[in-house]
DNA sequence: CCGGGCATGTGACAAACGTCACAGACCGGG
DNA sequence: CCCGGTCTGTGACGTTTGTCACATGCCCGG
């Protein structure tokens, strides 16, 4: 449990006081030593390459890149390290992005404390750590939306009219409309809104 | 900074993973003990009874019982504790019902980490800490809704039509029109949703 | 008791929304 | 080449939304 046997993590979190409180949680752990810290994607990717960490912990919503994105790169980069995501957002959408980027973890935050170092070591050692109210329910339901129906609901979900939205992506007014409706049927709802929220909550923005 | 002269402090936070980690941070401070951890505000209530905190340092956005909720409902009791408000969220509503609550501290978690223990030993010393970026704006727009229209609105904001909304308050549907209506001035948006959008944003839901 | 707020309801109207059937354009595979 | 998708647009239709003027009832202070 020491010298050459310690785990290196870097952690990515954009609130700098989780940051610090994640680091000093982990720094209790005999084996487990916090070599860098960043406050988004792109300087966590930075330091990945500097500190060659084991493991990286990281958020998802940060500003710039996410946390999806950064283990996207971390991926295409060939970089070693294994990525744990720490969320507040239980959405199936969110595990599945982060399955295909090659994750290894998928921990909430409102996990028990504890569990945060037994991920990191489950994973250092080549196994999976995914939040059990997750596991299950991840393929429950694909995102049945397409592209244009996302960017109209998208901007529906701020509050423009379709008269707003056709003018934003050069479509005509009915078009909008149509695709609204296709959306708002695949999803089940009875309106845009409720089309919006349900979109949000699963993580298909 | 040891023996008596240690201060007491009591977290709640409804993501075990933060309160943990808050807790690790807190410890690491000579004159600082974490004397309970609660992840609801109910539970919070219990605690600060029975160990008698100096401080206690609170989320918002907590299951039951929010954190202004609690911090309201110590100050009625008298409780001698001082509250500091620790949050994601830098809505000006949020800081005004905060401080009218009595409360002495209110962070942002994107504060530098080391922040928080000074927070605790101004606020411990009869100071006040308010994150520095909020401190200016907090006064910037009242919250121009009134009980009713608070209600349409919240339920508007979730997809429900103006009948639904009419049924579930046992109002006539015009009722419910012209308070949305109201809302919608109020705001200066030009429809239901950016007028829910608008009002979350500031805190005011 | 009166007057003025406030909460609630009504009716009417234009605008926006949601649905549907259908049509042209394009693109790829057989 | 034609056939089948997909994307986009149109027109029509009934429903919902947003606005406004106005009515009713209720309570509180003078």
């Amino acid at each position: 449990m020491k010298g050459a046997n310690v785990i290196k993590v870097l952690i990515a979190e954009d609130q700098s006081l989780i940051l610090g409180a994640l680091a000093a949680l982990l720094d209790m752990e005999d084996d487990i030593e916090v070599v860098a810290r960043a406050v988004n994607g792109k300087d966590a990717l930075k330091l990945a390459a500097d500190t060659s960490p084991d493991v990286v912990v990281t958020d998802i919503e940060m500003p710039g890149m996410t946390g999806l994105e950064f283990a996207q790169a971390l991926k295409e980069k060939q970089h070693p390290a294994k990525v744990i995501i720490v969320t507040t957002f239980a959405r199936p959408g969110y595990l599945r992005r982060a399955l295909s980027a090659g994750v290894k973890g998928y921990l909430l935050k409102d996990a028990p404390a504890n569990q945060l170092a037994e991920a990191i070591r489950k994973v250092k050692d080549g196994g999976k750590a995914i939040a059990p109210e997750l596991a299950t329910e991840a393929w429950d339901a694909d995102d049945p939306l397409n592209d244009r129906e996302r960017q109209v609901l998208r901007l529906a979900g701020e509050g423009l009219t379709s008269g707003d939205i056709a003018k934003q992506l050069f479509l005509s007014e009915g078009t909008v409309r149509n695709y609204l409706s296709e959306a708002i049927g695949k999803l089940g709802a009875s309106n845009r809104i409720e089309a919006a929220r349900i979109a949000r909550q699963k993580g298909w923005l």
